[in-house]
DNA sequence: TCTCTACGGTCATCA
DNA sequence: TCTCTACGGTCATCA
């Protein structure tokens, strides 16, 4: 729909950034999650350009021209206390593991459409046993001849030659969970991602994630009902090259989570307060508090519920699910047998 | 894009409605600017569906079929003191008389494209003396053979007859300022509004006046340069119907624009709030204040400005262009030259 | 092991 | 006397 974003000039690093010098918490899961491939980390190191401006998509990465290191092990960089049960939701579980490369191909954002209609066998999750076990298992990617569309999801330095994985020797920055399914080696780098993830955990866009020839796609059958719309699926270092390239770093994009996590925290107090307060106003001015309240404290000591529907109840159909007691505010959810 | 949304019942009047009996305090501008139409207070009779529910734009109103009597002169109905410093943005001032029903046509939502090339009559505001001297002054509409897409605009019980205007004797509703500017009869109800206008004043959605089947645009080249998008003009009487079928009524739509009002005022303050209270934590923590301060103050007596680069700067390229005093919080934007 | 659309609010931008 | 698009958040809905 919009034409290419520009290129993101690939500036010097700004400024000594010495920030707080890593006290070494437990890394977060978020963090662990992501894991810290290669890639992410040379293109972290290769200039910031400081938080995004809110309203712009502008600086969009081409793929980090990565003249890769080995991989760290795992140290983590952030010195920031995660809260841990918000940062649960993000975790292993939801990577996709059940993905076949030589499958792989550009569906150019969908134009062409694919036949998911009697290839079940993509449809379910299956180890990798037997790629694992021919001599270059998962990555290897069938010469297809004259290098049609299948080729382009793996371009640029994410290519993987046709004859072999330049991480068969990268073995550290792994699923921990992983080798518990499959025994097969895997980087998580390689981890599926669905679009609905990408979009809550690297904080891309829909249009982004529309752009095709910058974040390939895999579609496949919606695994909850197969009428449903097809699941895209990312692969996470191109996510995470795109997300760095946009956000900075990995660390900048837990930070703008968090940041939101508290502004829908603190929203939600305010609302949950003023509704008390009209609550209590009501009470108030209602002659039941004075009369019924005053005389159950002096008959019978402890506070007596009043049970009123909540507002915030669906009235509709199948009765309410939520009550509140006018006297206390206390909640009540009822479930539905 | 979508279908067209289904007609609402017009179901008896709910409940005997008598609300605040009208203690006559002066009907507020925004009341005055939408007129007292008797279409619009015979579809507000009608029955009022309640508020409606927030995610859906379903029931849409059918041009209400209006069986009218003459019209009240100016009974304001609102018994509600009105926010005027708020309710001045939507004054008289608003309303758009430039137009010329023989050349209102239905574009069909934009895909039929008009010629607004060499037409620079239309362009420009003008009185209607021309046609208010004649007989069956300003409303009149030529008989079109065949009754082309001409004739569209104005159907059903909008439909004007092709020899005479039904509201020639209805004077009562005027905007008091028209006089001053044309000497010519002009009801209000036949104000055209911008698109804009439209979906503040009446809360009508984009989607909704996308739909030029039941409300009819009149696009004309943007008065503000014409090089840009066209302006959508709709007829107050048609817009008026169609709000008051999903809203309830004028009043609820006003209520419901006071809420958003005092929900944004709300928010802005509580943001100010917070960000007064993060410079003062700054201030505090900082030894600066305790130190220089006191003897600045004990030396001086004036403040003494210390600057450091405000936060929000953009501290990327060009380098800082805004400073914030550490003791003070005054802010200084310093212009690039 | 999900995705889409609509809504509301707020901008900057450009048309 | 203006309109569009993008963004973010939140839903319900359906696919």
């Amino acid at each position: 729909m919009s034409a290419p974003p520009p290129i993101a000039p690939r500036g010097p690093p700004a400024r000594g950034g010495q920030r707080a010098p890593a006290v070494a918490p437990p890394a977060t899961m978020r963090q662990a999650h992501r894991g810290t491939s290669r890639l992410a980390a040379a293109a972290s190191a290769s200039g910031s350009a400081g938080p995004p401006p809110a309203s712009s998509s502008a600086s969009l990465p081409a793929p980090a021209s990565a003249a890769a290191g080995p991989a760290e092990p795992s140290a983590p960089s952030r010195a920031q206390g995660g809260n841990d049960a918000n940062s649960k939701k993000r975790s292993w579980v939801s990577s996709y593991y059940d993905y076949n490369l030589a499958e792989m191909k550009d569906t150019r954002g969908g134009f062409l459409d694919e036949d998911h209609g009697g290839d079940d066998a993509a449809d379910s999750v299956r180890p990798f046993k037997k790629q694992a076990t021919a001599s270059v298992p998962v990555l290897a990617v069938p010469a297809v001849a004259g290098g049609g569309p299948w080729n382009l999801p793996m371009r640029g330095d994410m290519d993987v030659a046709a004859h072999g994985c330049r991480d068969c020797s990268t073995v550290a920055d792994l699923d921990p969970r992983y080798a518990t399914h499959y025994d097969v080696i895997f980087p998580d780098k390689y981890a599926l991602l669905t679009k609905t993830e990408v979009r809550e955990d690297y904080l891309l866009t829909e249009e982004e994630l529309r752009d095709n020839d910058r974040l390939p796609v895999w579609r496949k059958p919606n695994p909850k009902k197969n009428t449903y719309h097809d699941m895209w699926l990312y692969l996470r270092e191109h996510v995470e090259a795109f997300a760095v390239a946009k956000w900075g770093s990995l660390e900048k994009i837990d930070a703008e989570i968090d940041r939101r996590e508290e502004e829908r925290r603190a929203k939600r107090e305010v609302k949950q307060k003023k509704q008390v307060a009209k609550l209590r106003q009501a009470t108030r001015t209602s002659l039941w508090r004075d009369k019924i309240a005053g005389e159950a404290a002096a008959l019978s000591g402890p506070h007596v519920h009043e049970w009123v529907p909540a507002e915030d109840s669906d009235e509709g159909e199948g009765g309410e699910n939520a009550q509140v007691c006018r006297g206390c505010g206390m909640r009540s959810e009822i479930e539905e047998i």
